[in-house]
DNA sequence: CTGCCTTTCTGTATCGGTATAGCGGCGGTC
DNA sequence: GACCGCCGCTATACCGATACAGAAAGGCAG
């Protein structure tokens, strides 16, 4: 039993198989009766309309844009912040009648999907530059916009103000008194060489974050103390550093996500330093969790849906033939709660 | 400036169009020599490959695979269940090659998803039988597995034992001597009819909650209260009734999400109300919020990932030309934590 | 009754690929 | 020296639709 197509319902109609075409994609084209014997054909035969891919062909047009993920799609669905950010850009692309493809760096297979799934165009979110994955997108030349990660030559980015945010939460800590300043981050010293002063990263996120801390710490002469992974994620390696550290801790930590803050928090309890009364801990993020641990924590907040929305806008400028054009960072927020005081007097 | 198509390679190289196309997909079909000056032109004129949406025609195969949701997709990235079930669906796609396309369910443009977007099969996630949404899919003879949400006639499906976990959060209320037990439900009764006994709901979940409850409790001859409403999430109606409710409180109660028991246990706060001594509740689900609450929260733990996987594994040998099977009910664990205890000796 | 404009439908070209059969040339076998 | 098989490439026919330019039929003004 062959497909449905077009041209079987033409057959069975006795019409022309544009006829067909345009009783289901231009309905004024054809008289209304027509019309009817025509959807009554095909409902009779089983056909489900216009078939997607040849559809696609013909149109240039898909309906879907890609989301490319520096991470596994299991861990974007992990990370508080890579959903929050997914959710807010599914919603505005849905609302501009897109679907949202996610797309996985898996290249084993035949079809690779920066390369070979049918899309309008794709944001790339906090991936490198020179990933394979980037590289096929741009050859394609999708329209992109690129979210977070380290910028990419000729494509329109969407990222926060870290260094905003990271300043000003370095400058909380500094007006409450402290001077004795530990720096929490990931993605940096991969492999052990010495740290430069600031220290050096390739994850964009830590390195707008350093830029900022430090700025406000080294107009106040303070030279932190640093705690750093090569992982961009809180894991073992790290957890061990922190502990290491409050072993003579310092009166104030910085940390460059929620998640790691509460991996000090954890550590303090362990040690039994009272936060905030022996030490300050300062999170980024605003992720749900951050107002739920004990002491809710003071952190830098990021608004995950304007993130959203900011990159859906861009792309959609671009789906409509705009160019592409700069957005300007995003402003974060700093939101004290109570894991931060001025230091115990010593 | 035309598009650079397969054609323009040939022309430029001066070879057919097949054997361009060769140098891309079967390079075992011509001399590495051609191959390389093939390619070599490609770069030089700026061709990406094959063109996605061309070749996903010819094929017949487009490596994506949709997943419709009964809510936006906005509300799915909320519902940390949903969040749970994506991940891992996900990441078994991904696995197998496969791309998540979260279809949405606007029907105002001219691409609907659901009938426009090209993929090979599609996951339909807790979604009316009869809604648009599916009828499109099912028209399209996709291969289709449908999770949670109502049975669809043809339909291979993957489902939670919710009435076995029911029964044991049931069971466990009154091994522990529990005899005044309300029940809080949201998808029944949207209308304010009187309640059947036990009552029924469209909503899927909660029918085989309520089922479970009922068969646990009439055993018991224990005849439950009921708090419910319409709306499948927590809303202010249910708030207000849970307030209700604890005006003269029962001494423990079953609630079908681990939201609107963190709702009640927020409202017997307010009552002035100690749990678990006053009372006992149970929730449903063991999302992460369960065991950080205060109380912790004894619940009925459903595994998102044995969800995720089975639902994979049935689309996969579907697609690889397998006939629809059953799934067979996905098991749950209650579990005991802090939220419950025998009732106050009165 | 003629000419012109609509309405309604059809024919052909095209979208950008891939499958498949076939063709010339070359080395090798008997 | 005729025959065979293989290698490397090409020609042709699709895949399933849509765009666009007509063409037949009918309506209306002059």
């Amino acid at each position: 039993m062959a497909r449905v197509t077009l041209q079987t319902i033409a057959d069975e109609v006795g019409v022309s198989r544009m006829t067909v075409s345009n009783a289901f994609s231009r309905p004024d084209q054809l008289s209304g009766e027509l019309r009817a014997r025509v959807l009554a054909a095909a409902e009779r035969l089983g056909y489900a309309g216009p078939d997607a891919a040849a559809r696609a062909l013909t149109r240039g047009r898909t309906g879907v844009v890609g989301m490319l993920l520096e991470t596994s799609p299991f861990d974007a669905f992990v990370d508080e912040v890579s959903v929050g950010f997914m959710r807010a850009a599914a919603a505005g692309l849905a609302d501009a009648g897109y679907s949202l493809a996610l797309l996985h760096s898996n290249r084993s297979g035949d079809i690779v999907p920066t390369r070979d799934v049918a899309m309008d165009g794709a944001i790339v979110y906090s991936c490198a530059p020179q990933s394979e994955g980037v590289g096929d997108l741009l050859r394609r030349r999708l329209p992109i916009v690129r979210v977070e990660g380290l910028p990419i030559e000729g494509v329109a980015s969407v990222a926060l103000d870290d260094e905003g945010g990271a300043r000003a939460a370095a400058q909380h800590l500094l007006d409450l008194g402290h001077r004795d300043i530990a720096i929490v981050a990931g993605g940096i010293d991969a492999d052990g060489r010495p740290l430069h002063d600031p220290p050096a990263s390739d994850y964009s996120v830590t390195r707008g974050r350093l830029a900022g801390w430090y700025a406000a710490l080294q107009a106040a002469d303070v030279v932190p103390r640093i705690v750093a992974t090569g992982a961009t994620s809180v894991d073992d390696a790290l957890r061990a550093r922190i502990r290491e550290l409050l072993a003579a801790p310092p009166t104030a930590v910085l940390c460059w996500s929620d998640l790691a803050a509460v991996e000090v928090l954890e550590a303090a309890r362990e040690a039994g330093l009272s936060v905030p009364a022996d030490l300050s801990v300062v999170g980024f993020d605003d992720v749900p969790l951050a107002s739920r641990v004990t002491p809710p924590l003071t952190t830098v907040r990021q608004d995950l849906d304007a993130k959203g929305d900011a990159a859906v806008r861009a792309l959609l400028s671009m789906l409509d033939g705009g160019a592409p054009e700069a957005v300007p960072p995003l402003a974060t927020t700093l939101v004290v709660r109570e894991s931060t005081a001025p230091p115990r007097a010593s």
